[in-house]
Parts: structure tokens; C-alpha cells; sequence
RNA sequence: GCACCGGUGCCCGAGUGGCCCAAGGGGACGGCCUGCAAAGCCGUAAAGCCGCGGGUUCAAAUCCCGCCCGGUGCUCCA
């Protein structure tokens, strides 16, 4: 039985759905104003994992996540490249999920964007105005935060306390009543896209997507709520606020993952520690970010930079490397080992702890490894059969196919590599070692590696 | 400043009262393989006590208090 830490009460729960056999689950997507970075990777391997895990669980799940494409920063860099929003978040939509795929994350079912759900949000935002949940303004509609008894739940502060905080560091906006409150809708700006509403030309205020998303598309109460550990507050506590505002059950358990560091420190454009997915993803296999994000428990904080992802990726070669072994072997059909699958659900199912899930998996592949070298093939077979779909669970495929094609070598070169390989398959053959090994070296200095075999000599650029 | 989270071997990182004289991965070292290597497989060592100082308990990496360090949040950043 799956439990994991709600953050809400920040206790374990044990995962009972609103509908048997079904899990309905919410998270937020990026606002598409930039490419997508590490921390945006992170959160949504976290969730495709929760996600692959629940459906491998024999749950019927309903994913949805949200594309935010409206919001200041979009309308911001619009301006700023003298292009138009729905240029802006189109390009960074499309980037965001060309990368996500190079990630192998399943796509959410549902994956709303914020323009498309206008009318919806204006429906919320009208029922709060009603039940005197919020009001308006000459610069638009605010939430009442007063109106809540337990507005601050979420992040696990008072009213009292929050307000203090925001007297301290936030430029009081004179058309607030309280400076906790919060834009529903944001009344027109010259040069700025809007929405007609009963309050007048605007546009939506942050938060209030979501809310109009998640509930419509999962209906209320639905189960999970998840985002990055940042989105905590103000903008899940304000989601809550607006959805209990309504009269309406929210989600019922929140899930949230902890930040990325790079080299210690926190990751940001500034510091300049900060390498886009992009780039990322073109130095290391993407499945070596996931295997080093799976690696660290989500709820922590975890370290990413070029000597982690250097680990990872020489693990996951291994894990390649007993894929093809297993492959080449030849084994009899057979199923998954029980004992290993039993161990690796019950680590999964004590908070998605797929750390220790993946321990299990390495124990099986070296099992295996041993079980191959002692012959005892049905055993490898069994053992190699549950570490392969173990890892799929977790979004990973193994094996040299899995891997991204490598730039194609450059014609000319290769041929003449291929040559020189040759000549020193043939002064091996005349047992010439001084001359196969000049060769060796000739090609090591060129940052050749070479790979001797039964089958004869392979070669790749270390 | 306030709040919350974290500090575990050379590195990344599990573990949150006894099953821990602390998983797994990387690296190191040794063996097998190889003409020798590389790759691969197997194995071994490595934390003198889990940031520092107190305390609670029969028992703590795990709970409490103080301190140091890092991170996150405090109006729009996953």
C-alpha cells in the first residue's frame, strides 16, 4: 500500500483514493516564458515517476498538467524581443516539451493551457466575489484573506505571522485591504492582452489557473496536488485558498519535491552555475539525469553538476552494458523475480522511495551478473526479466538502443580509423605487439578508445 | 530578520529510536578475462561512531535544547 508524505500535515498518508482504482492527479507545469531548466526536469521526472508508479500499481490514473501562458514575465519578454505572448509562450511550450521528451516523461493526459480556461477562472473568481470571498478594486479583484480560517495551513503559518513577513518586505499596494491579499484578476494595462470580464477589460491573476483547471478537468476533491517545494507559498496556499473560498473540496493530498543545487549553492542564471536543459541533455544522456534525480529521495534537496551526472552516467552504462550482456545470453523466457519485485514496491510504496528501489535493482543486476557467470540461467533470466521492468517503472530503458544516437562521425575519419584498426587486428594476428600497440596509442591520443571482443574490435571516441 | 528543510565514507546519497559496528551508485584497490591493456564480470577496503556542544532514553545518525554552515519561502521562481 502506497504512503507518502502529505504536505499539508506533513505526515505519512496511505494512499486511499476518492475513486477505488482510480488516482487522479494535478501538477504544475512551467509558465512558458523560458527554456526549461533543471529544476523544471526535476519536478516533472518526480511526478512521471509518481505517475508510472501509481499505473504499474494497477491504478487507473488521470494526469494532468497545466501550461501557464499568460503571466508577467511572458508578457514581459514579449515586449522586451518586440514579439507577441502567444509567440513568447508558444516557442517555450514547444521547448519545454521537446525536452521533457528527451526525458522519455510520459505526457501528461491533460495538459491545459491557462488562455483556453479565461471563462472558467472569471466563473471562479465571480462565485467568490458572490459569497463576498473577494473584491473588487479599481485595479481589479482581490481575495480576502480574512475571509479563511485557515488561509496559511499549507505552509504551516498564521495569518498573524505571514502578515508580518509581507509588512516587513512588501510594498503595501494602496487598493489592497490586507497585504496578504491576493489579484484575482488584474485590471487592463495599455499594451497588454485581456479578457473581457464582468469587472471590466484584464487578465487573470496568478494562482487562480490552476484552481480553475484542476477542478474542472478532475472534478473536486480530486487526489494529488504536486509542484516544486517553491510553489508552496504563496501559490498552492492561494490555490487552496481559492478553491475552500468557493465552498469547494480541494485536492486532498499535496505532494511537493525539494530544489536542485548546483556545486552547493543555489542554482540561478546570476551565479551563472546554470546550464540550460538543453545543453545538458546534449553533454550527458538524459536518462543519466533521470538516474541521478531517481537516485536522491524527491523531497530533498539534491546536487546536480558535472561530476554527479559523470557518476550517473557511468552507472547507467553499466546497467547498459548487463541489459546486453543479459540479451546476448540468450535466456529462457520467464517472468520477473518475485522477491526482487516485492522488495522494490515495497520500497516505492514507503514514500516513492526509489533510492531504494534502485538499490534493489543493482543488487539484481549484480545477482545476475553472478547467476550468468555460474550458468544458472534460468535464475539470470528471472533476475535480468525484473530489473528490466523495474526500471521501466522508473521511466528507465536500458541497454546500448536506449541510448541517444551519437553525432555520425565524420566519413573520411572513420574510415580511416576503421583501417588503422585493421592493421592492428593483423599485427596482432602475426603476434606484432610492438606495432598493434603503436597503433593503439596512435588512436588513444586522438581520444580513441578501443574495445577488443570475441567478435572481433569495436571502437568509440572516449 | 522571521519560518521551514537539510548537514551521513574520497564524491553522490539511503536510513528518522533497537533489525545500523550505517543501503545503493561513482571512484579506489585486488582477482578473472586479455599477448598487454581497455571494456566487462566478481570481490575487498573505506564513516572509530553520522556538522559542533549539551540533554532525554535500557537503547539515538534517528527525539529535545543551543550553536555553526547550506538551501527554500516571506507576491507571482519547479
Amino acid at each position: 500500500m502506497l504512503q507518502f508524505t502529505d504536505s499539508l500535515t506533513g505526515e505519512k498518508v496511505e494512499f486511499t483514493p476518492r475513486d477505488p482504482g482510480k488516482a487522479s492527479v494535478y501538477w504544475c507545469g512551467p509558465t512558458v516564458y523560458d527554456d526549461p531548466h533543471l529544476g523544471h526536469a526535476r519536478s516533472t521526472l518526480a511526478f512521471d515517476v509518481l505517475v508510472r508508479y501509481l499505473r504499474w500499481s494497477g491504478y487507473e490514473v488521470c494526469a494532468v498538467s497545466n501550461i501557464t501562458d499568460i503571466d508577467d514575465k511572458i508578457i514581459n519578454r514579449a515586449a522586451a524581443e518586440g514579439s507577441s505572448e502567444p509567440e513568447v509562450a508558444g516557442r517555450y511550450e514547444a521547448s519545454f516539451i521537446g525536452q521533457m521528451d528527451r526525458l522519455n516523461v510520459a505526457h501528461p493526459d491533460l495538459r491545459p493551457r491557462a488562455t483556453e480556461y479565461v471563462d472558467r477562472m472569471v466563473e471562479v473568481i465571480s462565485d467568490l466575489v458572490d459569497r463576498g470571498m473577494a473584491y473588487t478594486t479599481a485595479s481589479g479583484v482581490y481575495f480576502d484573506v480574512d475571509g479563511l480560517d485557515d488561509y496559511g495551513a499549507l505552509v504551516g503559518r498564521s495569518v498573524e505571522d505571514l502578515r508580518e513577513g509581507a509588512g516587513a518586505r512588501v510594498e503595501v499596494d494602496d487598493d489592497k485591504g490586507d497585504p496578504l491579499d491576493f489579484a484575482l484578476w488584474k485590471a487592463a494595462k495599455p499594451g497588454e492582452p485581456t479578457w473581457d470580464s464582468p469587472w471590466g477589460p484584464g487578465r487573470p491573476g496568478w494562482h487562480i489557473e490552476c484552481v480553475a483547471m484542476s477542478l474542472h478537468l478532475l472534478g473536486d476533491g480530486f487526489d494529488i496536488h504536486g509542484g516544486g517545494d517553491d510553489l508552496v507559498f504563496p501559490h498552492h496556499e492561494n490555490e487552496r485558498a481559492e478553491a475552500l473560498g468557493c465552498d469547494r473540496a480541494f485536492a486532498r493530498h499535496w505532494i511537493h519535491n525539494g530544489m536542485v543545487q548546483v556545486d552547493g549553492e543555489k542554482m540561478s542564471k546570476s551565479l551563472g552555475n546554470f546550464t540550460t536543459l538543453n545543453d545538458l541533455l546534449d553533454t550527458w544522456d538524459p536518462r543519466a539525469l533521470r538516474l541521478l534525480v531517481l537516485q536522491t529521495h524527491y523531497r530533498r534537496t539534491m546536487e546536480v553538476g558535472s561530476t554527479t551526472l559523470d557518476q550517473s552516467a557511468a552507472a547507467l552504462a553499466r546497467l547498459d552494458k548487463f541489459a546486453d550482456r543479459m540479451a546476448a545470453a540468450d535466456l529462457p523466457e520467464t517472468g520477473s523475480d518475485a522477491d526482487v519485485v516485492d522488495r522494490f514496491r515495497s520500497a516505492m510504496d514507503e514514500d516513492l522511495g526509489s533510492p531504494q528501489a534502485l538499490a534493489v535493482i543493482f543488487d539484481a543486476v549484480r545477482d545476475a551478473n553472478r547467476a550468468l557467470d555460474a550458468e544458472d540461467d534460468d535464475t539470470a533470466a528471472g533476475l535480468h526479466a525484473a530489473a528490466i521492468e523495474l526500471a521501466g517503472v522508473l521511466g528507465l530503458e536500458l541497454g546500448a538502443a536506449a541510448a541517444p544516437a551519437r553525432d555520425v562521425e565524420d566519413d573520411a575519419a572513420a574510415a580511416e580509423i576503421d583501417d588503422l584498426v585493421d592493421q592492428r587486428l593483423t599485427a596482432k594476428a602475426a603476434k606484432d605487439y610492438g606495432r598493434a600497440d603503436r597503433i593503439r596509442d596512435q588512436l588513444t591520443a586522438r581520444g580513441i578508445v578501443l574495445e577488443d571482443s570475441a567478435r572481433g574490435t569495436s571502437w568509440h571516441r572516449g
